[in-house]
DNA sequence: CACCAGGCAAGTA
DNA sequence: TACTTGCATGGT
C-alpha cells in the first residue's frame, strides 16, 4: 500500500491549513517556524483582536508593538521583523495588492519569497501549497525523519532533493500535496518524533514510495 | 529537570 | 561546503 493512503486511512482527512484567508496562511507560515501551532493560535487570536491581521495594518503597525502581540509564538522579536519583511515584500513587489502577489507565476513568487529574510525554503513552500494553492510539495522535519528511517532517501537528503522525490512521482495536484503533507505532520507527531513510537504507526511495515 | 515544536540566518573553519 | 549557535514561548 502506498504512504498516503496508508496514513490517510489511519488519520482521515485533515483539512489544512487551519486559517481563514490566505494572507492568515501566510502569516502563520512564519509565526510556526520551529514552533507548535497551539502557540501560533495564541498569537494569531491576539492579531485577530487587536485588527492586525491584515496588510495594511502590519505594514503601519511598530515591529516593537507587533512582537508584543505574538509573543506567545515565541521568537517574537525575530518573527515581528520577518512578518514586516514578507509584508514589505508584498508592498514593494505587488503595489500593496495580494491578490497581485497570489497571483504571481508560481516559479517567479516562489523566489521572490525566498529572497525575503526570515523566509527559507518551507516558508516559502508553505504559502504556495496553502495560500496560493500552487501543486508544491512542502518538506518539513518530519518529512526528513520518516524518510530517513524508512531508508527512501539518500542520508540526510537535501531540501530540494527530498522534494523533488515526492514531486517527481505524484501528479501536480495541490490538494493531493495538501493532504499529503499535513499527513506526514500527523503520523510524525503521533509516532515518528526523536524517540519514535512506532507501535501503531500506519507506515510501520510500508517500504514502497509508489504515489 | 530535560526535551520538543509544521525554521532560518549568521558565524566559523 | 559543513557544522554550530541564537532566537523563546508553552506543553509534556
Amino acid at each position: 500500500m502506498d504512504m498516503f493512503r496508508l496514513m490517510l486511512e489511519h488519520f482521515g482527512h485533515q483539512n489544512w491549513w487551519p486559517a481563514d484567508t490566505a494572507f492568515e496562511v501566510m502569516i502563520g507560515a512564519i509565526l510556526t517556524q520551529n514552533t507548535n501551532w497551539k502557540n501560533v493560535e495564541k498569537a494569531i487570536a491576539n492579531l485577530t483582536e487587536k485588527e492586525l491581521l491584515d496588510l495594511n495594518a502590519l505594514h503601519h503597525v511598530p515591529a516593537k508593538i507587533l512582537a508584543k502581540e505574538i509573543r506567545p509564538a515565541g521568537y517574537y522579536n525575530l518573527k515581528a521583523v520577518r512578518l514586516k519583511n514578507l509584508v514589505d515584500f508584498v508592498m514593494d513587489r505587488y503595489n500593496g495588492k495580494l491578490e497581485e502577489c497570489l497571483a504571481d507565476e508560481t516559479e517567479d513568487l516562489r523566489k521572490g519569497l525566498l529572497s525575503v529574510k526570515g523566509i527559507g525554503p518551507e516558508t516559502a513552500d508553505s504559502i504556495l501549497l496553502y495560500a496560493a494553492k500552487r501543486p508544491v510539495f512542502v518538506i518539513d522535519a518530519y518529512t526528513h525523519r520518516i524518510m530517513s528511517r524508512h531508508h527512501m532517501s539518500p542520508e540526510e537528503g537535501t531540501y530540494d532533493e527530498l522534494q523533488n522525490l515526492f514531486m517527481d512521482h505524484l501528479p501536480d495536484d495541490h490538494k493531493l500535496f495538501n493532504e499529503f503533507h499535513a499527513l506526514i505532520v500527523q503520523t510524525g507527531k503521533t509516532y515518528c518524533k526523536k524517540r519514535p513510537v512506532c507501535e501503531g504507526c500506519p507506515l510501520k511495515n510500508w517500504t514502497d514510495i509508489h504515489p
